[in-house]
This record gives C-alpha cells, sequence and structure tokens, in this order.
DNA sequence: TAATTATGACGAC
DNA sequence: TCGTCCTAATTAC
C-alpha cells in the first residue's frame, strides 16, 4: 500500500476538500449499504490519519475507518482543492495530455485533467494508473465530463460533495465505528512520528524494540510497534541505518535504534510533501534527475535484488520474510 | 484469457 | 506457517 505517507495525504486532501461539507455516502458496489446508510447527509467534522489508517469523522459521533491495504486507493474527481502543505502534481498539470492519457512517473498521485484544465481526477493509494478517459470530443465533440462521474470498477464507497467526489476501491478494512472504538483502535497503534515526535514517543518506539528478541526486519513492520512503515520504507530504513535485518530488536544498539526513530519520520514526512518515497537523499545532478524521473532509481535496496549495491557493489538478496519480500545489502548491512 | 503481482493484516492451526 | 480477504494492472501464454 500505500505505506504511512500516503495515508496522510489522502486524509490533508480531505481536511481540504471535504471537512466542513454535508457528505452523501454510497456504496456503488453494494458491499457497504449499511455504513454508508450510517453515514450519508452527514457533515464530516474531520479527517485524522495514524500510521496506515484513516478516520473520518462525521457529525453524530460516527466515524468511518479505513485501511487500504496492499492494493486500495483513494480516487478524488471534480473540483478538487490541492492542499497547500503538500507538494501537488501541479507541475505536471501543464503538459497533461488533452487526451487523458494517465501520467506517472515522477509523481505517484497519478492526475488527468480534461481539456480545459478544471475536472480533474487524482488517484492516491496502490500504484496504478488513474482510470483512462479518453475526450469523447475526438469523435463525439464533447469534451466535458459529467459530474458526478459514472463509477468504474468495485467502488466500495463514494463519499459526495457538491463539488467533489471520493471513489475507495480495495480497502482491507472499511468501517463505521463510535469515538470509543476510534480510541482503541489508535491506542493499539505504534507512535507514528507524524503525529507525535516528542521524545515520549521517541522512548515508546526504543524501549519496544529494546525489548524483544523479534528480527528488527519484523519489528519496523509491526505496527503495533512504530505506525505506517511498510516493506518499501522497511527495507530502505533497515539499509540507511547499515543494519542487518536479521538483528533482534533487543541487540540492536540503542543509538541505532533512535536513529531508525528519526530516519523514519524524515522520510515520513518527505513523502507526505513530494508524494514519493524518496529514500535515496543528498542526490544531485544526474543521479536526482534520474531518481525523480524513475521509480527504478529511488531506492537503495528496495525491489533490486540481483543487482549491484550502490555502495559496495555487492548483489542486493531478496528473501522471504514473514510472508514478505525483504531487500537488503549483506555486505553494507552485515 | 489466465496467471502473476502489489507499498497489508488477520485468524486458524 | 499457512490460508484468506480486498482489486486492478501487467505479464505470460
Amino acid at each position: 500500500m500505500p505505506e504511512g505517507h500516503s495515508v496522510h495525504r489522502i486524509t490533508r486532501q480531505f481536511e481540504r476538500n471535504f471537512v466542513g461539507h454535508l457528505v452523501h455516502v454510497s456504496s456503488p458496489q453494494g458491499r457497504f449499504a449499511e455504513g454508508a446508510a450510517l453515514l450519508d447527509g452527514r457533515r464530516m467534522t474531520d479527517a485524522r490519519a495514524v500510521g496506515k489508517q484513516m478516520f473520518l469523522g462525521f457529525e453524530g459521533d460516527r466515524w468511518l475507518r479505513v485501511h487500504l491495504g496492499i492494493y486500495g486507493a483513494w480516487d478524488f474527481a471534480g473540483d478538487i482543492l490541492l492542499d497547500p502543505t503538500i507538494a501537488s502534481a501541479n507541475g505536471r498539470m501543464g503538459q497533461t495530455n488533452m487526451r487523458g492519457t494517465f501520467l506517472d512517473g515522477p509523481n505517484p498521485d497519478a492526475v488527468v485533467l480534461d481539456a480545459a484544465g478544471e475536472n480533474s481526477l487524482t488517484s492516491i493509494g496502490a500504484p496504478r494508473r488513474t482510470r483512462l478517459r479518453m475526450a469523447e470530443s475526438e469523435k463525439e465533440g464533447d469534451t466535458a465530463w459529467s459530474f458526478p462521474p459514472e463509477p468504474v470498477g468495485q467502488v466500495r464507497v463514494r463519499l459526495l460533495t457538491d463539488t467533489v467526489c471520493a471513489d475507495l476501491r480495495g480497502p482491507t478494512a472499511c468501517e463505521v465505528l463510535d469515538p470509543a472504538q476510534v480510541e482503541a483502535t489508535v491506542a493499539r497503534l505504534g507512535p507514528d512520528p507524524l503525529l507525535d515526535d516528542s521524545a515520549e514517543a521517541e522512548e515508546r518506539f526504543v524501549s519496544t524494540v529494546r525489548r524483544k528478541p523479534t528480527p528488527i526486519a519484523l519489528l519496523l513492520m509491526d505496527q503495533n510497534v512504530v505506525a505506517g512503515i511498510g516493506n518499501v520504507y522497511r527495507a530502505e530504513l533497515l539499509f540507511r541505518a547499515g543494519l542487518n535485518p536479521h538483528t533482534p530488536g533487543r541487540l540492536v544498539p540503542e543509538e541505532t535504534v533512535r536513529e531508525l526513530w528519526h530516519d523514519w519520520g524524515r522520510l515520513l514526512r518527505v513523502g507526505v510533501e513530494t508524494g514519493q518515497m524518496m529514500t535515496m537523499d543528498g542526490l544531485e545532478g544526474e543521479a536526482y534527475r534520474a531518481a525523480m524521473a524513475n521509480r527504478d532509481d529511488r531506492h537503495w535496496v528496495y525491489k533490486r535484488e540481483g543487482l549491484p549495491c550502490r555502495v559496495c557493489g555487492t548483489n542486493i538478496v531478496l528473501e522471504e520474510l514473514g510472508a514478505r519480500k525483504l531487500y537488503w545489502c549483506p555486505s553494507c548491512q552485515a
């Protein structure tokens, strides 16, 4: 998924476009019909992200909890106001093909504009192409997209205001909760450095890790230990720390654990601001351009099995750990 | 057209 | 450690 940075970006989109508005809630697919009925017609009052979970608050103390799982995504359509705190796809809008060719590459939040540059459709979540909307104009002489757009595919939930439409598909969790249930869910999660970068949060992470015999690679993926890290950030954080993924948590030097915490906060902030999982900082010139332009040039080890380590030249190793793929450099992370 | 894959997580053994 | 759930794009045949 959609690791922590995506969920924070999505939440900001909801804050900017939905909070304060009356929302028509429906389930085009039908599988969330009951939940939709509980929320339909209410005003959205809040939008929160904790790790990979998002909570949308509605008047009457009802909350929608969404977890995108491994391939869920939100598609936004309509007159979307881009949150000023996140780098939008603005830079690429001018290059939008009038036919609605999908845009990918530098920014995983795909954006498509119509010919007039007004209606837009953005997708945040699982990496995939935004649905292709061929302009009818080529043949029909009519470019305008109707609003709201016809649901395409398996839309579990549609949230609709006067001007903006958000479609959710493929979530692993989507349910209506009361405030106590929200608090209980959040309480079970480890600290999220974007929500709390206090010394207490750091201590909580450090003490948990240093108590466990579990391999550090598994602890970083454990949402109860630290929230928001997924398979990509896990591999990259371990490489950046020069840490062997199999090291038991309690044997990782305390300084290294602290370093992991701060590095996660750093990567998360960059991810939220840019929409990219850029894990190689300090790049300059051609290397930077390559990293921006090509997903394959953006990471130290993730999905680079069999390729030479960018630092030492040793072949990157791929192994299965806890049913997930773990990428690492056996030399740099000895 | 089918198989494969994906940035998750849960519950049953 | 497995099987299971959720969806769509890509790759293989």
